[in-house]
DNA sequence: TTAGTTATGGACCGATCGGTCAACAACTAA
DNA sequence: TTAGTTGTTGACCGATCGGTCCATAACTAA
């Protein structure tokens, strides 16, 4: 290791992933990372390569990360009807800040096939996730034995992503609460 | 008016647009307008103003065509539910490409005030006229009276939206037909 | 101590950014 | 015709972009 290096690595793409995600990625110079990291930009890049690889990296931990939170969070509900009236819900809890996976998708998948790539592969992952409750809860009672839980699952999806944006477009907090709540209501009753 | 210009104005305003679309307002530059339009950089400055002031005309003029054409389609629907479903449906029309309303949005709305006024002006006008058509769907007696429409059409706008984002994000259009579906099948039914 | 290795940080690079401007072209009114 | 006005064009501007490089610092192994 020689010198050993006088930053932690996962705060450093913390810091980083927070000022892309505050204006976005053609938005962010290097500069801008250099002062929220505050490393020099040689050691930037000798840490993580570019700054498309830098943010490649910060999108696939939280990817990585949500996705581990969600599935702690479906794992840990009683009754599987709940995780996924919680996993609705939490669509409408990121307010103006939205999802960091949704803002890069909807600003770079249509010229980025990285991005786009990876945002497909997080879908999939969720929809598996979303599609195992779903089954739990039916046989759980919660849910009619009909639903085709990966279809549905689809369906919870897309409204939970309709959630987020509402909240990234301004919707006020009390509204768009309100909006979860109905949709939980309308789309989770057995 | 001396010498006349050689241009078209909606055309312009279109092929702008388009580029802006296509790739985002800032990974778009000047040269990029100046390729897409046909015009000098002074004849785009000369005629709109700065990339910002150009960028706004494109999505007010977006807003109101967007708008305009809603409208119509709900008043044309002899069944008000069915104008319903056709608002939720057309939200998985556009795909990859998405809406340019809700790209620019989440690209922008967080570090740029004016696009965020526009936005929530644009999404509240919509849900005016969603509510009325709610309403009249209450007459017809394809909802139920207990509804209350203002909610109700906030909730429809919220799914539409989700269907838009899943578009962009790539999902495949056949998964995202079935999703348009169900979700007006179970947020539509009487 | 010394030789070797790796991390640091900012000076520096060519390219491109958004924006300006002056010379010229194309019209109208007198 | 001529004077006045407006539109067009691309050369040009300073600023900033993403990225490189290297002198130096901070360590380890011999």
């Amino acid at each position: 290791m020689a010198r050993p290096r006088k930053f932690e690595e996962q705060q450093v793409l913390r810091d980083v992933r927070d000022q892309f995600w505050a204006v976005g990625y053609e938005a962010t110079s290097l500069d801008d990372l250099v002062r929220a990291s505050g490393l020099g930009k040689g050691s930037l890049y000798g840490a993580f390569g570019d700054k498309h690889k830098l943010f490649m990296r910060t999108l696939d931990d939280y990817v990585t990360d949500s996705c581990a939170g969600l599935r702690q969070s479906l794992d840990e509900s009683e009754r599987a009807v709940d995780g996924l009236r919680g996993f609705l819900l939490a669509g409408a809890a990121s307010l103006r800040q939205g999802c960091y996976l949704a803002n890069s998708t909807t600003e770079l998948a249509a010229t980025d096939s990285e991005v786009a790539e990876r945002a497909r592969k997080a879908y999939e992952d969720i929809v598996e996730l979303i599609a195992a409750t779903v089954e739990r809860a039916q046989r759980e009672g919660d849910l009619p034995g009909g639903i085709e839980p990966t279809a549905f699952a689809r369906t919870l999806q897309t409204a939970q992503q309709g959630l987020v944006y509402m909240g990234r477009s301004g919707l006020p907090a009390e509204q768009l609460a309100g909006v979860a709540q109905d949709l939980a209501d309308r789309l989770l009753r057995a």
